[in-house]
DNA sequence: TAGATTGTTAATCGATTAACAATC
DNA sequence: TAGATTGTTAATCGATTAACAATC
């Protein structure tokens, strides 16, 4: 559930730069991203117009030129620390998996109420929800994965942006409620399923 | 990313209601569902009005009558079978999140081209790549999860569509090529953070 | 130069919001 | 009845697409 479309496009369109670099292209036009990225070329040039971003008049685009545009862009130079709260199922899954790749992003600590998970082993050390608040000032984090039970999300969520969260990717099915100066993105696995067997049975 | 904003929003207003059932409820009025899923009462009217569905002027609308409704437009009430291709982490993490709850949707199978993951023990039998296609054959199969690694995704993909799925919840990075006919849906948890972090960062 | 591609403005399309009649 | 809420039509808004001048 992207939050801001282009911005969500510019993205892949990195992805896709990525590919063709490694493919071992040099350049792109705007008819190549888009076919790879699944959009009209307008509408990638379009998007580029939007953060300004600069191609040569019947040149295209060089691949590395525009990926470090991006990056920059992105600040994606700089890695990126992040926390997830909740190490259940989800929780766990999710570290593993943005820690594993060679990703700008890394989950750097999770916090759990669960007293067990504070003794069991992961790859990342796990901290009791009462010391969220000092940890999240003291390392300047800015976005949270929240991971917790249901019941849980709201009363959780309410202690991310109370101890300075701005940004949370959000994996339980609850909207959230929260402030203006927060951004939440939902990712619900459990309703994109539902929906595709929706679509896939009663719609064209 | 949702493909049918009405759809996925009547999911969300299904997840509503049952949150609103557990608190003892009986009845809600659309300001009720639409301040708990963070869109407008108009729009809560304009979504049921899209799917037929009818509440009474003044009376609002009873919650489990309405929650039958929606499961019988979205047939949750019969259990849906899915399939995962790619045992990986994501592929692991998955199969667990997703047949835990006490959701209508289960995986029951999983394929792999890794031998090695054939012999190992899940919760959901694993079979080769090559007995895909009989499978959903007999099984009557139409969604699949795609969680193989980057450089599989397209033919893995092509391969699923071969064998008679439909609908594919892709959790690669890539923009999957397939006919009109196939719904794919995106799932991109890297991209999520990313942009969250832009956002976060460089807007209001 | 001719042809191809960019960057941007204008037109179109679709989705959301506003308005309001119907009615309980 | 008066007030509140639904259901739908019309108006608005925003995003995508089309068109085209600039230019390499």
């Amino acid at each position: 559930m992207p939050v801001n479309k282009p911005v969500s496009r510019i993205l892949q369109y990195r992805n896709c730069l990525l590919k063709f670099r490694s493919l071992g292209f040099k350049k792109v036009f705007s008819y190549n991203l888009g076919e790879e990225a699944g959009v009209s070329p307008e509408q990638v040039r379009k998007d580029f117009s939007t953060f300004g971003i600069k191609g040569r008049k019947k040149g295209g685009y060089f691949i590395n030129e525009l990926v470090g545009t991006i990056n920059e862009l992105f600040n994606s130079n700089q890695s990126q620390q992040i926390i997830v709260v909740g190490m259940g199922n989800i929780g766990q899954a999710l570290t593993q998996y943005i820690n594993n790749d060679e990703s700008y992003v890394r989950i750097i600590a999770a916090f759990d109420i669960n007293p067990v998970k504070l003794r069991m082993k992961f790859i990342i050390p796990v901290y009791p929800v009462s010391e969220l608040g000092e940890f999240v000032k003291k390392e300047k984090i800015k976005i949270a994965v929240l991971a917790v039970p249901d019941i849980a999300a709201q009363e959780m969520c309410n202690k991310l942006i109370e101890s300075g969260i701005y940004g949370i990717l959000n994996f339980t099915p609850l909207i959230l409620k929260v402030p203006d100066n927060v951004i939440v993105s939902n990712v619900n696995i459990q309703n994109e399923i539902e929906e595709l067997i929706y679509l896939v049975n009663f719609k064209k």
